[in-house]
DNA sequence: GTCCGTTTGAAACGTATGTTTCAAACATTC
DNA sequence: GAATGTTTGAAACATACGTTTCAAACGGAC
């Protein structure tokens, strides 16, 4: 095998797998034979389990961080301190979508392990990937919030919150779903279309009037 | 102990883990320590871990499922067969803020193991849930659906699923989020605010105007 | 060709898990 | 209160996991 293919081939079965069945539930075991490596080659490449799947993420996250941070300064040199709402969801699909996938790598892996960092415990993972991108995504949030000045600070912190959900729980169940029976509607939807789908559900969830959060006292 | 409040116990203390850590994370003896029970009673009560995971769902789905039929019935029996969007959404809301809590466990709880649901692996569960509750999500979909007759019946569907993604990946995290230090927003709020938060957001992504989903031809 | 640092292969280690066992304790019925 | 069915307790079982070990194979430098 040439040199260090191996860490290629970990890392495509890691990543593969990690999306299909969560992190706790992919074995060492299950990833080395389906990369047809030696069980210890992960500890020695990587160290431990916990490495491979930062690891994971630092691959498939670097490209897409990076174009992002060029695409942010490349509007701040030209000028555009304050882009609309819309252009800032749409730079965030097309940047997506521009990412070179691997093969056996789409977009729904993408999503599926973006949604997992997210909703698995693995504490290390969030403290690792806030340490690591923590600062362009504070950069990118300043223009969300900039573009909707007129949104309290905490609804807005929420309903970003709520894009994210959106975008990593349906990309992350959109295998599921075809997998199931149910996916009626599914199975004719490619993952950039539902990309593109979300843009205007977003930008009119996020321009939506406020509503009086106060209870309303019971009646009686 | 009572008769058989051991099987409550055990209840308890794996819907709170289990929510906190995920399944596969979350072992019968972690559960069965905090229980105050012997480990033995959980295969002896359940049958195995997998049986003890669908009782958990089971237990707190159970009430707000029928609720939800009787005030589907309700409507029907007043001759309202078209209510509204938001209307629609409010009853939701309503529904799941009036299941009582139980001690420890608040809605935080029920929306992670709901998102836990569709995220984690897990085909049992997916099938169990889908067997048990599929016909009630199909009736309430069904209006969903009458409520936008004028968007097509695909984007509808992943609209939905945009929702319930939010709703279920949103009040997950809240949990950690406030556990870490990015809660700067978070704190302040609690969950019966944010579902009430969500459901303008919801109406208005609902209600967005569609946008060409055909790739405009690269230029060049 | 020899050497040496790097990588792989097969096996073992220690640990944690879900599950099973079976005797003891309990509750219920007569 | 003895008999019987139910539940618990402590221990063991089998298995799977992440990790370590160490000899063999490899690859480039001299």
């Amino acid at each position: 095998m040439a040199q260090s293919e191996t860490v290629e081939r970990i890392l495509d079965a890691a990543e593969q797998l990690f999306a299909e069945k969560g992190f706790a539930e992919t074995s060492l075991r299950l990833i080395t034979s389906k990369a047809g490596v030696n069980l210890a080659a992960v500890n020695y490449h990587f160290g431990s389990k916990k490495s491979l799947i930062q690891a994971v993420f630092t691959r498939f996250l670097n490209p897409f961080v990076t174009s992002l941070e060029q695409e942010l300064d490349r509007q701040q040199q030209a000028g555009i301190t304050d882009p609309s709402l819309e252009e800032l969801l749409e730079m965030l699909v097309r940047l997506v979508l521009a990412v070179k996938p691997r093969s056996g790598n789409d977009l729904s892996t993408f999503m599926r392990l973006l949604g997992l960092a997210f909703s698995q415990s693995q504490g290390h993972l969030r403290k690792y990937l806030g340490e690591v991108y923590g600062k362009v995504f504070k950069r990118y949030m300043t223009l969300v919030l900039r573009s909707a000045p007129e949104l309290p600070v905490d609804v807005l912190f929420w309903r970003v919150h709520f894009m994210l959900g959106s975008a990593a729980f349906t990309l992350s169940s959109m295998k599921a779903l075809k997998a199931m029976g149910e996916a009626e509607y599914g199975d004719r939807a490619s993952t950039d279309e539902i990309l593109r789908q979300m843009v205007p559900f977003f930008a009119a969830g996020m321009r939506a009037e406020l509503v009086n959060t106060a209870e309303p006292a019971p009646a009686g």
